[in-house]
DNA sequence: CCCCCCCC
């Protein structure tokens, strides 16, 4: 195997040109002494033509070292680099991805004889490096006075994982790169070589629609693609000529902070803010509180200790937006974070954070909203955003926890225009303050999706609850539920005991009902089966009934075109149909006639008693079918029973209150878990 | 530097 170093690669990456993967061999390395924090590897690299020592291998790269793939010799390809330029015109090239294309042992030797890179021919500035390089990420930063970085990556940006917007779940995933290890590569999440079109949401933005400043919609594809020359979003011009700190500061992304960077300033609203806690462990104790601050670009979580909760608790406030410079980046730890960002930020005693006025442009929320009926397919444990009008709610109520505490919780119904419904639970103060009354449409980011009933939700401390919230979604919502979806027959995903419209549900078997002797007391009893449709009988299962509005009375045929009511006392020129069926329903074990009145009858044939009837009166082998597919079908009936006594004879009477579908999901799911309790 | 995320 032959490799080729990249000629120019050494001058290129000082000056933060753009460079596709450029192959260098390494000439030497040496570790560097740190007091705080890990090692750091400094690296001499080649092109061949020229070599250059101050390389700094990125942290999450030093296994290469340490495990002795990168040893003197051998050929890298860069498959991720920024520049750096120091406060005294000093460049350092950090290497944040790389492929060892060839080891040391395989290239036996040093390549060409190269010489050291002259720095002294360099007669610009490095806001020269910033304009000519493709890759910076606020080309109007050549502009600012004075940065005191350029930022340059090598990277290729693969597709994003999913189609959600410029939030894409775990960039990572998708690296393709080999020698760097697979939990790191925050600048694939960069939008900085990404086109345009791979930032915009309105290509997988639920959000599609939404013309409102609280969705990420209304940026332009622009504003995602910092590569274009974005005017005004992340424009130091329009940063310093607000309240701004400092003038020598540029606003930049979300999305392209990182560690290596020292100078920024983000431009951001808070999304979700915490109350301040202490805590005291072995290592010590104190106090924090945390937000989470989103921009166009993307999302990143803040946390603030001791003093810093003294001075900036009370300046940040939910729903706003502030300049924030001088924060200390870090790698977050997937494990306590939802958002959708490596990094997370702690502020320090130089920390900066500005409120700013003109904010209109800075979304406020991410929500990637995922339809009720989809949370089916999603795994447990995963963290989703969901909408939905809340149909029903609980009282709040107070459980003790595992260890002992005691904490509020209060659960929720939502329904969405996938005419599905789901259980979310509230905690502590959300809890106790929710009002459910008016059935609000509750939006709420970031909530874990548990297993609990089949599928169910749960609000987590960094999830957000939006009641009513101010965006289309909600609107849509809002106007599908008033219309339609207030009467639909939704079905839970979560399994509570009750299915349907919400009532209690008593199940039972045909012989059951026999067997216990029900609707033989005083009251009705209620029960709910599923059964198959024996037998429908057809004559006289509609009759002419009185068209007045809240009269089903049946009407006298006067054969003179007059129906007359009885009840009214009343002629009519017209009268309505009306159907009373009788059919004998069947389980396995036993069958039972029951007795349909107009709204149960017309859904379990499927068809309108106006229909009907003139289906009767114009074609009869129609009118037959109708009665032929429907035998043999299988529902959910939710019954009455009672005895009624007619002439000294008395017998039970079932009456269907209500015919739904089986959701053949929902009922094996019920089935197992009537098992588990017979079981245990 | 935290990291609690609960209950049926």
């Amino acid at each position: 195997m032959s490799v080729t170093l990249t000629e120019g690669a050494v001058e290129a990456l000082l000056k933060g040109s753009h460079m596709n993967n450029p192959v260098l061999q390494m000439l030497s390395m040496r570790q560097i002494s740190n007091t705080t924090g890990p090692t750091r590897f400094r690296l001499m690299m080649s092109d061949g033509q020229h070599y250059w020592s101050s390389f700094l291998l990125a942290t999450q790269l030093n296994k290469l070292a340490e495990e002795n793939l990168l040893l003197p010799n051998c050929v890298c390809m860069l498959t991720k680099t920024i520049t750096n330029t120091l406060a005294d015109g000093r460049h350092v090239v950090v290497v944040m991805g790389m492929d060892i294309l060839q080891s040391a042992e395989e290239t036996g030797g040093k390549i060409g004889n190269p010489t050291p890179f002259n720095t002294d021919e360099k007669s610009s500035s490095p806001q020269k490096f910033a304009s000519s390089t493709s890759a910076s990420p606020s080309p109007s930063s050549a502009a600012v006075p004075g940065p005191s970085y350029v930022n340059n990556s090598t990277a290729p940006c693969p597709p994003r994982g999913r189609g959600s917007g410029f939030v894409g779940k775990s960039p990572m995933q998708a690296s393709p790169m080999k020698a760097s290890p697979s939990k790191f590569s925050p600048m694939q999440a960069s939008p900085m070589k990404a086109s345009p079109s791979k930032f915009s949401p309105m290509q997988a933005s639920p959000m599609k629609a939404s013309p409102s400043k609280f969705s990420p919609m209304k940026a332009s594809p622009s504003k995602f693609s910092p590569m274009k020359a974005s005017p005004s979003k992340f424009s130091p011009m329009k940063a310093s000529s607000s309240s701004s700190p400092g003038s020598s500061t540029k606003v930049i992304p979300i999305a392209t902070l990182n560690p290596y960077q020292s100078k920024w300033t983000i431009r951001a609203r808070v999304t979700n803010k915490s109350k301040v806690r202490t805590w005291s462990n072995s290592k010590g104790e104190g106090k924090l509180f945390s937000f989470d601050i989103v921009d166009e670009s993307g999302e990143i979580k803040i946390t603030a200790f001791n003093k810093e909760v003294d001075k900036f608790f009370s300046l940040v406030e939910q729903g706003k937006v502030y300049y924030i410079s001088k924060a200390t980046l870090k790698v977050a730890n997937k494990q306590y974070t939802t958002l959708k960002n490596d990094y997370e930020m702690t502020l320090h005693a130089h920390s900066s954070i500005v409120p700013c006025d003109d904010s209109q442009d800075v979304p406020t929320v991410h929500c990637d909203f995922v339809p009720i009926a989809e949370l089916e397919n999603r795994d447990k444990d995963s963290i989703i955003d969901v909408i939905g009008v809340c149909k029903s709610v609980e009282d709040v109520s107070r459980i003790t926890t595992k260890t002992s505490r005691e904490v509020s919780k209060r659960a929720l119904n939502l329904i969405d225009t996938t005419g599905k419904v789901v259980t979310v639970t509230l905690w502590g103060e959300e809890a106790e303050k929710f009002d459910g009354s008016g059935q609000p449409v509750v939006a709420i980011k970031g909530a874990r999706l548990s297993d609990f009933g089949g599928r169910s939700l749960s609000a987590l401390f960094s999830s957000t609850v939006m009641v009513n919230p101010d965006i289309p979604e909600a609107f849509r919502l809002r106007a599908w539920y008033d219309r339609t979806g207030y009467a639909l027959h939704s079905q839970s995903l979560t399994e509570t005991r009750s299915v349907g419209s919400g009532a209690k549900m008593n199940w039972k078997t045909l012989s059951d009902v026999k067997n216990e002797h029900m609707g033989q007391g005083e009251k009705a009893d209620y029960f709910s089966c599923v059964a198959t449709v024996l037998y429908i009988r057809k004559e006289n299962c509609l009759y002419q009934a009185c068209p007045s509005a809240d009269c089903n009375k049946k009407v006298i045929d006067q054969q003179n075109g007059l129906y007359r009511c009885e009840k009214c006392n009343r002629e009519f020129p017209n009268f309505k149909y009306r159907l009373l069926l009788s059919a004998n329903l069947a389980d396995f074990g036993d069958n039972q006639w029951v007795t349909c009145f107009q709204e149960t009858a017309e859904v379990l044939l499927g068809h309108s008693a106006e229909t009907l009837g003139e289906l009767r009166d114009t074609d009869e082998t129609a009118f037959d079918e109708v009665f032929q597919r429907t035998n043999f079908t299988e529902h959910i009936f939710k019954n009455r029973v009672k005895l009624e006594t007619y002439n000294d004879e008395s017998r039970v009477k079932v009456t269907v209150m209500e015919v739904q579908p089986i959701d053949h999901r929902e009922y094996s799911r019920r089935l197992l878990s009537n098992i588990r309790k017979l079981a245990s």
